[in-house]
DNA sequence: TGTTACTTTGCAACGTTGTTGCATTAATAA
DNA sequence: TTATTAATGCAACAACGTTGCAAAGTAACA
């Protein structure tokens, strides 16, 4: 019997255009099971010793495709989380909101944010907009 | 007669307990004028050279004081803006909401967005809110 | 299944940026 | 003016982003 999430990351490379390697694989299946952003670090750390390089292509390659996408959390080092299903590979269309734990450094998309109208802002062309919401997480404040 | 300026500059370095320096008032000198988040090169371009260490020692210890914040704009090189009066050092408690243009790479604050209300975290602190907004800014959308 | 074409990997290498230590220089208070 | 304390700039190192290139791997097709 197969691990379905591994059928899934196949299905998503070939769909992508990108082949199924190793390496892809271990890092997709990652964020597939992580319910939150990660950062090159988080990745490495979870994987083992990875070369950055590749790692760095990896991420790259996979943003470029919109499989992931660069979640910003105001820290200074970027992380990247999965992409919903609607997001293509020409244009990141979806506006994000994540929250940040200043506690545990989690960093994890919230999804039930209405996002705030923007009268403030005619005259510009509104694309994308991010949320940044820092703080300490329910996790965090209970111990 | 005198700069009115660069009197206040002087004011702000006096008040936030640091010294006087020629470049510290070169660099808030320039924040006061440009009404826009500037990177690191940004001031760089503007005041010509200055010792990179001296520039980010500077900006770091402007930043500690309340004297200016980051500007979180959805790119990859910090930016940093002036902080409004109300900011004291010890924690910058209020929330930024900032448009970067993808044309002329400007990030300036938005001053009237309301931001959303958090009842989806309930159970989270929060401390901190950010938002980015990208796109195309009014003056490079009529060019 | 084997061959071919194309992609991916990992190493070398370079540039940029963040960061700290330390000696020199400058600003402030008395 | 002098003593004290802070700021500057250089050296140096670490981390990260990025590209070129040769070797290895993947996928398509005969």
């Amino acid at each position: 019997m197969k691990d379905p999430q591994l059928t899934q990351v196949g299905e998503i490379l070939h769909e992508k255009g990108l082949r199924k390697t190793a390496i892809r694989e271990q890092i997709l299946l990652l964020f597939l099971r992580q319910d939150r952003a990660l950062s090159k670090n988080d990745v490495e750390r979870h994987l083992g010793e990875i070369d950055r390089i590749t790692l760095y292509r990896t991420l790259k390659s996979f943003e470029e495709k919109g499989i992931i996408h660069q979640a910003l959390d105001g820290t200074d080092n970027p992380k990247y989380a999965l992409c919903p299903e609607e997001c293509g590979s020409e244009e990141h269309q979806h506006n994000h909101a994540h929250f940040h734990c200043r506690n545990c450094n989690d960093t994890f998309c919230i999804d039930d944010v209405t996002l705030p109208d923007f009268k403030a802002l005619e005259g510009h062309r509104v694309d994308h907009v991010d949320l940044v919401v820092q703080g300490v997480c329910e996790g965090c404040q209970a111990s």
